[in-house]
DNA sequence: AGCACGCCGACT
DNA sequence: GTCGGCGTGCTC
């Protein structure tokens, strides 16, 4: 009878197995279970090569147990455990486990996604870079009677690491079948990997830099909070010095032997901030993480991230996931920007989620910006008693006191002449600035030559075939372009409706500014900067150093423009479409429009030279521009929040948004009205709007439509979520593609 | 997501 | 009689 019972106790029966749990790149929000003989509850952390069907992929191993709800038969082993790369910390585990329950995705897909792609792809060759080595306890009690039998570069590995830990170059110089020696060695258990050493840091080298009152009090309130969790919120108007002070910090936390982690909105942006940090801190190894770097430089960064060979990593929303064991500061330049908050798959908000970092890893977060979201300010206006408060810290006056802030000034264009988009004023402000040897920068939001074509007969507009867009008309290639899928066509000769061959650009683009100008000017060098004249790698960078070097006289361009960039002999901004923010229905368009007039009118006198913005409007009158046109931005959020207070909206309530796509808009609307109806019997402190088609109601083909949910607390709309994800993933049509955007930008 | 299985239309 | 369409279901 005993035995009988011993036997069919599970516990009992796995209690000699082992079992890991691993996280594997599937949409299913579950981890699955693998034989894994040898594997302890240490290898946590660690990835591992498992079979998966007819595939192998690559997982992390998340739990180590002895048990499994899995059938016996369905068990399957790991293949191997990688244990060239290094476990993941229980921090960072920590944060994807955070991740994916706080925006409601999958948690194989989320630990997944924050690995770099060379290490998720299965079939892998040598790691880059080096790793190091050193005697385990057992290899350095072994008699020397063993290690004779062994083979000669056996020995000699381990002769040479009976000095200390030492780099793979070094430990296998002139070995012959060294790799081999090196993992016979790490299978007897002699030898193992580890952390190179940490560098030390000399001081910064360069010259003392002067700080201001209000900078220096600053890197004071931040260095003081070294060590803690401690969010700030850095508030300064445009070239007060923000990047300074938080220069200052990641000194004070290098100092103290930490990483730092600077979190940046623009590809574009990283190599002029790494040559930065690089001159400000010649002894510490900087590596920066972004998209568009090859897979195996990006891998190389991760990994001395990883490691502690790198003290600071800077980098785009995806740095935020590298793995940093030494975390002491993490900053987010520009945290209002919208590229902190992913658009596809995992829809995360870099900047939240590293606010939650610095909680897990101790550690004061400074977001940055001269024009906070309003949910940052939010937080930084609020009672100090309030647990979630961001400290404050004020930056108010420009940091050099030449520098005067420039000047705004609103155009009337229903009042003035204006040929091809651009008025009399600012013709004749651009002429002076020409005459003076100063440089220009025009600011249109739209690329292209036009935004449309229209048919001067029946006023017919191409449309894309795909998406409910106006098709763009781009000149120089003679091709008409859809902006949200990429469909492109030739242009047509004719009118598609009535036939006319009269066909006309309506409305103005980067390259018509760009090519008017240039008529207008003949003499004057003009250089176009947007995503079409930017195209091949690096050529952004080519434009932003000929136009620093003063080779360029007019800058014609979109956003990419707005973005910290420094222009010293720029006197003159001119903005050409901001009326557009107006007709838009997102409750977040003014403020977007606020941050990008300060952030482009923030190019205009840097240096000693006065600067002067020239705002075109049709509503000069509009309540937006007063608060714009002051540049104060306290006055601006104040009444914003007012409006978001009297409304409903964030911050004072939290949103997600079920997005919804079909093939077909009556299968998306029918799928999302179900969905609400499903969510509405769940409520509780939730409210859901009506399922609405999407702003962009077709897009690449799918037919789109959302469902808003609203809720004064966080903790009710997680609850809520948590309950509605399961209904719809057993009542969605296969046709039917859907996720929810926690917090989402755009509604 | 992949990748199989499976059950109905046009082809050697 | 087969090739292949994508609907349905599973992967430890």
């Amino acid at each position: 009878v005993l035995s009988e019972a011993l036997l069919t106790r599970p516990d009992f029966a796995d209690s000699q197995r082992s079992i890991a749990r691993l996280a594997l790149d599937v949409p299913v929000d579950s981890l699955f279970d693998f034989l894994a003989p040898g594997v302890t509850s240490e290898d946590v952390g660690r990835l591992a090569l498992v079979p998966f069907g007819k595939r192998r992929c690559v997982g992390v191993i998340l739990e180590v147990t002895n048990t499994s709800a899995v059938v016996e038969e369905k068990l399957r082993a790991i293949e191997r455990v990688m244990l060239d790369v290094p476990a993941l910390s229980p921090t960072d585990l920590a944060l994807f486990r955070f991740c994916a329950e706080y925006y409601h995705h999958p948690i194989g897909q989320v630990v997944l996604s924050a690995l770099p792609p060379a290490l998720r792809a299965a079939k892998r060759s040598r790691l880059p870079g080096e790793s190091w080595f050193r005697l385990t306890p057992a290899g350095r009690g072994l008699p020397a009677v063993d290690l004779a039998k062994r083979p000669l570069a056996q020995r000699r590995v381990f002769e040479r690491l009976k000095m200390g830990s030492l780099a793979e170059g070094e430990l296998v110089a002139g070995l012959p079948r060294a790799g081999d020696a090196l993992r016979r060695l790490i299978e007897r258990g002699w030898i193992e990997h580890t952390a190179p050493p940490t560098r030390g840091f000399a001081r910064p080298s360069a010259l003392p830099y002067k700080l201001s009152a209000e900078q220096r009090e600053a890197v004071a309130q931040i260095r003081d909070a070294l060590g803690r969790y401690q969010p700030f919120l850095l508030h300064g108007v445009t070239a007060s010095g923000k990047t300074e002070v938080y220069l200052h910090a990641v000194e004070h936390a290098l100092a103290l032997g930490r990483q730092v982690l600077v979190l940046v909105p623009e590809i574009n942006l990283t190599p002029q901030l790494e040559h930065l940090f690089a001159a400000r801190f010649p002894d510490a190894h900087i590596v920066s993480l972004h998209s568009q770097l090859a897979q195996t430089p990006r891998l190389r960064a991760w990994l001395d991230a990883q490691t502690l060979r790198a003290h600071v990593v800077l980098g785009t929303r995806l740095a935020l996931f590298a793995p940093l064991p030494k975390l002491g500061l993490i900053v987010v330049d520009e945290e209002q920007d919208p590229s902190f908050k992913q658009q596809e798959g995992l829809r995360y908000s870099a900047r939240d989620m590293a606010v939650y970092r610095g909680k897990l890893a101790d550690c004061p977060v400074v977001l940055v910006s001269a024009t906070p979201s309003l949910e940052s300010w939010y937080h930084s206006i609020q009672a100090p008693r309030q647990p979630s408060r961001y400290v404050p810290l004020l930056l108010s006056r420009r940091a050099s006191a030449l520098a005067v802030m420039p000047t705004m000034r609103l155009v009337d264009e229903s009042q003035e002449q204006c040929i091809e988009g651009i008025s009399k004023s600012l013709l004749d402000q651009l002429a002076i600035r020409l005459e003076r040897g100063e440089q220009s920068l025009l600011f249109i939001n739209r690329r292209g030559f036009s935004p449309a074509l229209l048919c001067q007969q029946c006023a017919w507009m191409p449309e894309c075939p795909h998406c409910s867009a106006r098709l763009v008309f781009h000149k120089t290639d003679a091709r008409l372009r859809c902006h949200h899928c990429g469909h492109q066509t030739r242009v047509p000769s004719h009118c598609g409706s009535c036939g006319s061959f009269d066909l006309a650009p309506a409305g103005q683009g980067t390259q018509r500014i760009e090519s008017f100008v240039e008529r207008q000017f003949a003499t004057a060098r003009v250089a176009r900067v947007d995503r079409d004249s930017t195209r091949a790698r690096g050529s952004a960078h080519r434009l932003f150093e000929s136009a620093r070097r003063g080779e360029i006289d007019i800058l014609i361009g979109t956003q990419l423009l707005a973005k910290g960039h420094d222009f010293a002999n720029l006197t003159l901004v001119g903005v050409l479409n901001a009326d557009a923010a107006m007709f838009s229905a997102d409750f977040r368009a003014p403020e977007r429009l606020f941050a990008q007039l300060v952030q482009v009118a923030g190019r205009a006198g840097r240096a000693e030279r006065a600067g002067e913005v020239l705002v075109q409007t049709r509503f000069p009158g509009h309540a937006l521009y007063a608060s714009v046109l002051t540049q104060d931005f306290a006055r601006f959020a104040s009444l914003q929040l007012e409006e978001r207070r009297l409304s409903g909206m964030p911050p004072f309530s939290y949103l997600a948004l079920l997005r919804v796509e079909a093939k077909t808009a009556g299968l998306a609307q029918r799928f999302a009205a179900q969905a609400q109806e499903l969510g509405r019997r769940l409520m509780a402190g939730v409210s859901l709007f009506d399922a609405v088609p999407a702003p962009l109601q077709r897009k690449g083909g799918w037919e789109r439509a959302q469902v808003l949910a609203q809720s004064k607390s966080r903790a009710a709309m997680r609850r809520f979520l948590t309950a509605w994800r399961p209904l719809l993933e057993t009542t969605a049509p296969r046709a039917v593609r859907w996720v929810i955007d926690v917090d989402p930008l755009e509604v």
